[in-house]
DNA sequence: ATTATTTCGTGTATTTGATACACTAACCGG
DNA sequence: CCGGTTAGTGTATCAAATACACGAAATAAT
């Protein structure tokens, strides 16, 4: 080992790393954030936001510490998904990445060119570029546990503005189930939940009646319901 | 940095270790599996079974490993639970602890002591010792995943053996949910699955009638029901 | 053999939640 | 004021969850 490695063990240490999975919708799709490589492995090809834990921070702070240098991207909603451990899946060294998966709303976000260069851009989950690591099965496996997650929680509201209307919401759930759904059964279903307070407000965009516009009960936390 | 310490890196890396919620039902409790640390730090403490990664394992590997090391068990369910990293939850160094649940019956197995001396005893949930590190956390965790997998999926036959009467499922549902369920709602329910198959045999313990006996459909996976 | 004790195994009525389905209301623009 | 567009609403049907009580089959004791 040469003489300016200067972190040392008895044993040896895999390196941690975070990956971020950041949804939003876009465009009537279901839209992923990606950063193209700046340096080698798998250099100019695009990746997961994400990289090396630091001695002084938990993971969910390294999740969200390099999202918003890579992407200037803050304040959104995160949760752990999985940690991916194949021996060669990293082929510097042994990497060991805990992943995480986050959502927000489309409008209030542009990537931002990152400090170093990099370049940020929202894909659709169908049509997604051929992907560093693999980073492609996590992707999968997120908008898994997030279609999992929709009917006995109230994640997808993360994926909206504070306040919304039942059209968008219910937009919201058929880009995810990739279903169309009945209006006044959804309408009818999220009464039952009791989840959602009206503004008082209107939605007066188009030539056509205007919606009312809802916010979530409880904004702070994603409430796991029955 | 001593120049026994050969394994040295550009920057600082984490360990990384994996720790295992192993549950079982006895005396009609819910049990976790425990070994008392033979060396510090909280030495003579009890702690989940669990230790540090192999370069050339996974993360399931290990767990797996160290199971089977520390107390001769092998050959159950196993689901990755959660990834711990508060900086400062291993006195010795920073610690990146992986974490698992896994399942067994009751009756194939007495924890033997491990090679290296250390004893390894089952405690109830409701009695659990003063625990090292963080792995009371852990445990109340695992139970909250465990509980809440119940209903949705297979997993509880996994606390059985293969085959099963359907009053001793019902005492585990009962047992995990802390609650009396209905007799005839609970067949009725187990019928709607259509996971279990009659083995054609009885259970003959007792004095009183015989009970038909059972198995899951597919025995080698957890499935998750709907 | 009869009886006491124990667990096994079963059906029906009620409530609750999920589904299927079509028209009027309100606004805008021309 | 008319055409176009999205918002908003009720009822009937089906499936799933709940509440509830008694005869059947074995063993042990007499």
């Amino acid at each position: 080992m040469s003489q300016h490695q200067s972190y040392c063990y008895h044993y040896p240490h895999p390196a941690v790393t975070t990956d971020v999975v950041l949804f939003t919708i876009r465009d009537e799709d279901l839209q992923v954030l990606l950063i193209q490589r700046a340096n080698p492995p798998f250099r100019e090809m695009w990746a997961l936001p994400g990289g090396f834990l630091n001695m002084d921070e938990s993971l969910e702070q390294c999740a969200k510490r390099e999202l918003l240098e890579e992407t200037g991207i803050e304040g959104l909603y995160l949760e752990q998904l999985y940690t991916f451990s194949t021996p060669d899946r990293d082929p510097r060294e042994r990497v060991i990445s805990v992943t995480y998966f986050a959502l927000t709303q489309s409008d209030t976000l542009q990537p931002k060119a990152a400090s170093d260069a990099q370049e940020a851009a929202w894909f659709s989950l169908t049509q997604l570029p051929e992907l560093a690591f693999d980073h492609a099965k996590i992707i999968q496996l997120a908008k898994q546990r997030l279609v999992a997650k929709l009917n006995y929680s109230t994640i997808a509201f993360q994926l909206l503005p504070e306040t919304f209307t039942l059209s968008q919401l219910q937009a919201v759930y058929e880009i995810l189930l990739s279903e169309k759904l009945d209006k006044r059964n959804f309408r009818k279903g999220m009464q039952t939940r009791q989840v959602l307070r009206e503004t008082g407000e209107f939605s007066r965009t188009g030539n056509h009646r205007p919606a009312k516009t809802y916010r979530v009960i409880n904004p702070t936390r994603v409430e796991i319901i029955k």
